[in-house]
DNA sequence: GGAATATTACTCGGATACTTTCTGTCCGAGTCTACCAGG
DNA sequence: CCTGGTAGACTCGGACAGAAAGTATCCGAGTAATATTCC
């Protein structure tokens, strides 16, 4: 799995966090975590794009949640950076093998393609039952002043 | 994930059906589904190495399932492939954040890392849940006397 | 002093190189089979 | 006819290129704030 997706989600948490007042430039995402502040602008782009963050240019412009943070789950950041395909991808090998009809369609008939489609789909579920407010709660839990400390920072540096 | 996979696994499934009697060679399972036979080798490399088949030089030579079919999980063949390493790996982005303590090991602490992990976990489960006999088993019950055909075009050719 | 305007600095967005992984190909080492010669 | 040896062909195994995806960087278009000028 692509390593922006683990920037995206931490960056997502910021933004609930700190974003509340206002916009949060790439330029401050990237070096709170140390990060090349264009390339995590380019995943900042794919989220924006699957409508999960809006953006603002020009001065005090950057990136905000366009929606609540428990309207968005870890499967809408995934996706967002990953793409809709699925990771096992049924190429219809069954088509070349001896006797086959040959008429495609396998990814819904091939029964090595539904077992892994089935436990992709858990993944999946696992995943979309998880909202960045509930990952936020559980992080602020652990971690007591850390919402008002991420805050203060994108605040004031 | 890589396309060995599914090579893999239906590699298996063959092997499970027609290498009752002997060993197949790569060219054969190649043919079968008219693949690259070097690069499949490649996968089946991969398969013998984590003691999932057990290969024989020479003529009449070739691959065949080290386990009972019902011992080799579709987990297994994934891990052979693509490696034990998780999909989504930690990368210890909260050491470089302001004010953390730097002490690394966050795969086991970090809250976004945990959630990834235990939904992949989930997929693991999923996956090593079902057999190369229980998928052969559903495929033979779906299209009859499909084993049979199997083998026979495999001690035939 | 207030308002309109031109300027300036800042931000996103996409186009452009570089690196790693995946895919595909090739050739050599080892081994089993089959044939052949000798007893 | 049986046995031992030898040649041959077949198979795996790893080393070697090419393609695709992921990673990183740069520069331009657009925008909002700000300073300036005029009324």
């Amino acid at each position: 799995m692509s390593e922006g997706v683990e920037w995206a989600l931490h960056c997502c948490l910021n933004l609930a966090w700190a974003g509340s007042a206002g916009a949060i430039p790439t330029t401050k995402l990237a070096k709170y975590y140390d990060l090349p502040a264009s390339y995590l602008n380019k995943q900042l782009q794919a989220l924006a794009k699957e409508g999960l963050v809006s953006s603002t240019s020009g001065p005090r412009g950057g990136f905000r949640l366009a929606r609540p943070a428990a309207d968005i789950s870890l499967l809408d950041v995934v996706t967002a950076i990953e793409g809709r395909t699925e990771a096992f991808q049924c190429r219809d090998l069954l088509d070349r093998a001896p006797g086959s009809p040959g008429t495609g369609g396998w990814q819904h008939h091939c029964v090595i393609a539904q077992a892994m489609s089935s436990a992709e789909m858990e993944w999946r579920h696992q995943l979309a039952a998880q909202s960045i407010a509930d990952i936020a709660a559980r992080a602020a839990d652990r971690t007591p002043g850390l919402p008002e400390r991420v805050r203060d920072w994108f605040e004031q540096a």
